[in-house]
DNA sequence: CAGGATCCACTACGATACTG
DNA sequence: CAGTATCGTAGTGGATCCTG
Protein backbone atom coordinates (compact mmCIF):
# COMPACT_ATOMS: atom_id res chain seq x y z
CA UNK A 1 0.00 0.00 0.00
CA UNK A 2 1.35 3.99 -0.91
CA UNK A 3 2.57 5.78 1.70
CA UNK A 4 3.01 9.63 1.59
CA UNK A 5 4.95 11.47 3.63
CA UNK A 6 3.80 14.94 5.28
CA UNK A 7 6.90 15.78 7.28
CA UNK A 8 6.93 13.85 10.41
CA UNK A 9 3.45 12.20 9.76
CA UNK A 10 2.94 9.80 7.11
CA UNK A 11 -0.31 8.91 5.99
CA UNK A 12 -1.64 5.97 4.47
CA UNK A 13 -3.25 7.13 1.15
CA UNK A 14 -5.66 4.11 0.38
CA UNK A 15 -6.65 4.08 3.83
CA UNK A 16 -6.38 7.93 4.73
CA UNK A 17 -8.20 8.98 7.47
CA UNK A 18 -9.13 12.51 6.39
CA UNK A 19 -9.63 11.19 2.36
CA UNK A 20 -11.98 8.52 4.48
CA UNK A 21 -13.50 10.89 6.91
CA UNK A 22 -14.14 13.96 5.40
CA UNK A 23 -14.91 12.75 2.06
CA UNK A 24 -17.74 12.27 3.82
CA UNK A 25 -18.24 15.90 4.49
CA UNK A 26 -17.03 16.45 0.90
CA UNK A 27 -20.80 15.93 -0.14
CA UNK A 28 -23.11 18.29 -0.74
CA UNK A 29 -25.38 18.47 2.50
CA UNK A 30 -23.50 16.72 5.12
CA UNK A 31 -21.75 19.46 6.96
CA UNK A 32 -24.91 21.55 6.78
CA UNK A 33 -27.12 19.53 8.53
CA UNK A 34 -24.45 18.65 10.92
CA UNK A 35 -24.36 22.33 11.22
CA UNK A 36 -28.12 22.53 11.88
CA UNK A 37 -28.31 19.49 13.82
CA UNK A 38 -25.39 20.46 16.29
CA UNK A 39 -27.19 23.91 17.04
CA UNK A 40 -30.35 21.96 17.45
CA UNK A 41 -29.53 19.01 19.01
CA UNK A 42 -32.92 17.23 18.44
CA UNK A 43 -35.06 17.84 14.95
CA UNK A 44 -37.54 16.08 12.93
CA UNK A 45 -37.01 15.10 8.97
CA UNK A 46 -39.25 18.01 7.88
CA UNK A 47 -38.00 20.60 10.46
CA UNK A 48 -34.06 19.37 8.97
CA UNK A 49 -35.95 19.78 5.65
CA UNK A 50 -37.66 23.51 6.50
CA UNK A 51 -33.99 24.61 7.53
CA UNK A 52 -32.22 24.03 5.01
CA UNK A 53 -34.89 25.75 2.76
CA UNK A 54 -35.96 22.80 0.39
CA UNK A 55 -33.35 23.61 -1.64
CA UNK A 56 -32.66 19.90 -0.55
CA UNK A 57 -34.37 17.30 -2.87
CA UNK A 58 -36.57 14.89 -0.09
CA UNK A 59 -33.83 12.24 -1.58
CA UNK A 60 -30.89 13.54 -0.60
CA UNK A 61 -31.71 14.85 2.48
CA UNK A 62 -32.79 10.91 3.25
CA UNK A 63 -29.68 10.00 1.83
CA UNK A 64 -27.19 12.17 3.70
CA UNK A 65 -29.33 11.63 7.26
CA UNK A 66 -29.16 7.97 6.49
CA UNK A 67 -24.41 8.50 5.58
CA UNK A 68 -24.49 10.52 8.74
CA UNK A 69 -26.36 7.57 10.92
CA UNK A 70 -23.94 4.85 9.29
CA UNK A 71 -20.65 6.86 10.48
CA UNK A 72 -22.37 7.54 13.61
CA UNK A 73 -22.83 11.41 13.93
CA UNK A 74 -26.73 11.17 14.42
CA UNK A 75 -29.57 8.88 15.66
CA UNK A 76 -32.67 8.16 14.36
CA UNK A 77 -35.42 7.41 16.07
CA UNK A 78 -38.73 5.81 14.89
CA UNK A 79 -41.64 6.58 16.82
CA UNK A 80 -44.73 3.91 15.85
CA UNK A 81 -47.21 6.51 15.17
CA UNK A 82 -49.75 7.55 12.23
CA UNK A 83 -48.63 9.39 10.75
CA UNK A 84 -45.24 8.53 11.80
CA UNK A 85 -42.92 10.91 13.25
CA UNK A 86 -38.95 10.50 12.97
CA UNK A 87 -36.20 12.44 15.02
CA UNK A 88 -32.68 13.01 14.43
CA UNK A 89 -30.55 13.46 17.51
CA UNK A 90 -27.04 13.95 17.09
CA UNK A 91 -24.44 11.98 19.18
CA UNK A 92 -21.30 12.04 21.04
CA UNK A 93 -19.53 11.97 18.12
CA UNK A 94 -21.35 14.63 15.88
CA UNK A 95 -21.06 16.90 19.08
CA UNK A 96 -17.26 16.69 19.25
CA UNK A 97 -16.88 17.50 15.19
CA UNK A 98 -19.39 19.85 15.34
CA UNK A 99 -16.82 22.64 17.37
CA UNK A 100 -14.49 22.07 14.20
CA UNK A 101 -17.30 22.82 11.60
CA UNK A 102 -18.60 25.49 13.32
CA UNK A 103 -15.41 26.99 13.37
CA UNK A 104 -14.49 26.16 9.56
CA UNK A 105 -17.93 28.07 9.25
CA UNK A 106 -16.92 31.43 10.96
CA UNK A 107 -14.10 31.00 8.74
CA UNK A 108 -15.51 31.03 5.80
CA UNK A 109 -18.06 34.10 6.64
CA UNK A 110 -15.26 35.72 7.58
CA UNK A 111 -12.81 35.63 4.50
CA UNK A 112 -15.59 34.49 2.04
CA UNK A 113 -14.99 38.54 0.80
CA UNK A 114 -11.32 38.06 0.14
CA UNK A 115 -11.98 34.51 -1.63
CA UNK A 116 -14.78 36.49 -4.09
CA UNK A 117 -12.60 38.65 -4.64
CA UNK A 118 -9.55 36.29 -5.66
CA UNK A 119 -11.97 34.38 -7.84
CA UNK A 120 -12.90 37.69 -9.67
CA UNK A 121 -9.31 38.59 -10.66
CA UNK A 122 -8.26 35.19 -11.44
CA UNK A 123 -10.82 35.42 -14.17
CA UNK B 1 -33.32 34.60 -2.48
CA UNK B 2 -34.38 31.90 0.31
CA UNK B 3 -33.05 32.30 4.13
CA UNK B 4 -32.95 29.60 6.40
CA UNK B 5 -32.59 30.01 10.17
CA UNK B 6 -30.47 28.23 12.28
CA UNK B 7 -31.24 29.99 15.39
CA UNK B 8 -29.78 33.50 15.62
CA UNK B 9 -27.51 33.31 12.72
CA UNK B 10 -29.13 33.60 9.15
CA UNK B 11 -27.67 31.69 6.64
CA UNK B 12 -28.36 32.98 2.43
CA UNK B 13 -28.68 29.85 1.16
CA UNK B 14 -27.40 30.43 -2.38
CA UNK B 15 -24.97 32.17 -0.94
CA UNK B 16 -24.32 30.61 1.65
CA UNK B 17 -20.28 31.32 2.52
CA UNK B 18 -20.09 27.46 4.11
CA UNK B 19 -21.62 26.05 1.00
CA UNK B 20 -19.63 28.23 -1.30
CA UNK B 21 -16.37 28.17 0.48
CA UNK B 22 -16.78 24.45 1.68
CA UNK B 23 -17.94 23.35 -1.76
CA UNK B 24 -14.01 23.92 -2.55
CA UNK B 25 -12.47 22.04 -0.16
CA UNK B 26 -15.52 19.32 -0.85
CA UNK B 27 -13.41 17.49 -3.93
CA UNK B 28 -11.44 14.87 -3.71
CA UNK B 29 -7.81 16.65 -3.60
CA UNK B 30 -8.17 20.24 -2.32
CA UNK B 31 -7.87 19.43 1.50
CA UNK B 32 -4.54 17.09 0.67
CA UNK B 33 -2.73 19.54 -1.40
CA UNK B 34 -3.59 22.36 1.33
CA UNK B 35 -2.30 19.70 4.15
CA UNK B 36 0.96 19.19 1.84
CA UNK B 37 1.21 23.00 1.38
CA UNK B 38 0.28 23.74 4.77
CA UNK B 39 3.24 22.02 6.20
CA UNK B 40 6.51 22.81 3.34
CA UNK B 41 5.22 26.37 2.41
CA UNK B 42 6.68 25.96 -0.87
CA UNK B 43 6.68 23.16 -3.36
CA UNK B 44 7.22 22.50 -7.58
CA UNK B 45 4.42 20.62 -9.17
CA UNK B 46 6.37 17.38 -9.06
CA UNK B 47 7.25 17.63 -5.58
CA UNK B 48 3.30 17.75 -4.49
CA UNK B 49 2.59 14.83 -6.81
CA UNK B 50 5.38 12.60 -4.76
CA UNK B 51 3.83 13.52 -1.78
CA UNK B 52 0.10 12.24 -2.73
CA UNK B 53 1.93 9.41 -4.28
CA UNK B 54 1.00 9.33 -7.98
CA UNK B 55 -2.66 8.33 -6.79
CA UNK B 56 -3.65 11.84 -8.32
CA UNK B 57 -3.68 11.91 -12.05
CA UNK B 58 -1.52 14.91 -13.80
CA UNK B 59 -4.91 16.79 -14.82
CA UNK B 60 -6.47 16.44 -11.67
CA UNK B 61 -3.70 17.96 -9.77
CA UNK B 62 -3.62 21.11 -12.14
CA UNK B 63 -7.09 21.72 -11.40
CA UNK B 64 -6.84 21.76 -8.15
CA UNK B 65 -3.92 23.43 -8.01
CA UNK B 66 -5.77 26.13 -10.06
CA UNK B 67 -8.89 26.17 -7.92
CA UNK B 68 -6.58 26.95 -5.13
CA UNK B 69 -4.41 29.51 -6.35
CA UNK B 70 -8.31 31.11 -7.73
CA UNK B 71 -9.31 31.17 -4.38
CA UNK B 72 -6.45 32.67 -2.98
CA UNK B 73 -5.05 29.92 -1.38
CA UNK B 74 -2.01 29.42 -2.82
CA UNK B 75 0.53 31.70 -5.13
CA UNK B 76 1.77 30.04 -8.49
CA UNK B 77 5.36 31.14 -9.65
CA UNK B 78 6.86 30.32 -12.78
CA UNK B 79 10.19 30.88 -13.70
CA UNK B 80 11.33 30.83 -17.63
CA UNK B 81 13.84 28.62 -17.67
CA UNK B 82 14.46 25.17 -19.19
CA UNK B 83 13.45 22.95 -18.22
CA UNK B 84 10.41 25.49 -17.04
CA UNK B 85 10.17 25.84 -13.26
CA UNK B 86 7.21 26.45 -10.85
CA UNK B 87 6.59 27.15 -7.49
CA UNK B 88 3.51 27.16 -5.06
CA UNK B 89 3.00 28.98 -2.15
CA UNK B 90 0.82 28.94 0.59
CA UNK B 91 -0.53 32.48 0.85
CA UNK B 92 -1.56 33.98 4.07
CA UNK B 93 -5.50 33.14 3.41
CA UNK B 94 -4.25 29.53 2.90
CA UNK B 95 -2.12 29.61 6.09
CA UNK B 96 -5.11 30.62 7.93
CA UNK B 97 -7.07 27.61 7.16
CA UNK B 98 -5.18 25.02 7.84
CA UNK B 99 -4.98 25.19 11.17
CA UNK B 100 -8.61 24.29 10.82
CA UNK B 101 -8.11 21.87 8.49
CA UNK B 102 -5.11 20.63 10.46
CA UNK B 103 -7.66 19.74 13.13
CA UNK B 104 -10.01 17.87 10.82
CA UNK B 105 -7.28 15.99 10.18
CA UNK B 106 -6.40 14.93 13.73
CA UNK B 107 -10.13 14.15 14.40
CA UNK B 108 -10.63 12.66 11.72
CA UNK B 109 -7.20 10.04 12.48
CA UNK B 110 -8.60 9.60 16.16
CA UNK B 111 -12.06 9.14 15.71
CA UNK B 112 -11.55 6.69 12.70
CA UNK B 113 -12.13 3.70 14.06
CA UNK B 114 -15.47 4.98 15.86
CA UNK B 115 -16.88 5.42 12.50
CA UNK B 116 -15.37 2.67 11.27
CA UNK B 117 -16.99 0.46 14.00
CA UNK B 118 -20.31 2.17 13.53
CA UNK B 119 -20.44 1.84 9.76
CA UNK B 120 -20.13 -1.64 9.75
CA UNK B 121 -23.08 -1.89 12.67
CA UNK B 122 -24.68 -0.06 10.39
CA UNK B 123 -24.95 -2.74 7.78
C1' DC C 1 -45.23 12.37 7.67
C1' DA C 2 -41.30 10.29 6.07
C1' DG C 3 -39.83 8.09 3.03
C1' DG C 4 -38.82 4.41 -1.37
C1' DA C 5 -38.35 3.69 -6.47
C1' DT C 6 -37.10 5.41 -11.09
C1' DC C 7 -35.19 7.94 -14.59
C1' DC C 8 -32.07 11.30 -16.15
C1' DA C 9 -28.45 15.09 -16.43
C1' DC C 10 -24.19 16.76 -15.20
C1' DT C 11 -19.61 16.68 -14.05
C1' DA C 12 -15.83 15.10 -11.47
C1' DC C 13 -12.34 12.19 -12.30
C1' DG C 14 -9.12 8.98 -14.64
C1' DA C 15 -6.26 7.22 -18.70
C1' DT C 16 -3.81 8.31 -22.43
C1' DA C 17 -1.35 10.95 -25.75
C1' DC C 18 0.97 15.07 -27.00
C1' DT C 19 3.95 19.74 -26.21
C1' DG C 20 6.61 24.47 -25.21
C1' DC D 1 9.32 19.86 -16.18
C1' DA D 2 4.84 21.15 -16.13
C1' DG D 3 1.61 21.07 -18.20
C1' DT D 4 -2.76 20.87 -22.33
C1' DA D 5 -6.16 18.21 -25.09
C1' DT D 6 -9.32 14.58 -25.73
C1' DC D 7 -12.10 10.86 -24.66
C1' DG D 8 -14.60 7.74 -21.71
C1' DT D 9 -16.77 6.39 -17.32
C1' DA D 10 -18.96 6.20 -12.62
C1' DG D 11 -21.12 8.44 -9.34
C1' DT D 12 -23.75 12.41 -7.42
C1' DG D 13 -27.70 14.77 -7.18
C1' DG D 14 -32.37 16.49 -9.03
C1' DA D 15 -37.32 15.71 -10.58
C1' DT D 16 -41.14 13.07 -10.34
C1' DC D 17 -44.30 9.63 -8.87
C1' DC D 18 -45.76 6.40 -5.45
C1' DT D 19 -46.73 4.39 -0.36
C1' DG D 20 -47.28 2.50 4.83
Amino acid sequence: MSKINILDSPLDIKNCPVRNVLDRFGDKWSLLVLLILGKKETLRFNEINKEIGSDISQKMLTVTLRTLEADGFLKRTMYAEIPPRVEYTITDLGKSVFPLIDKLEKWAKLNMPAIEKSRKKFK
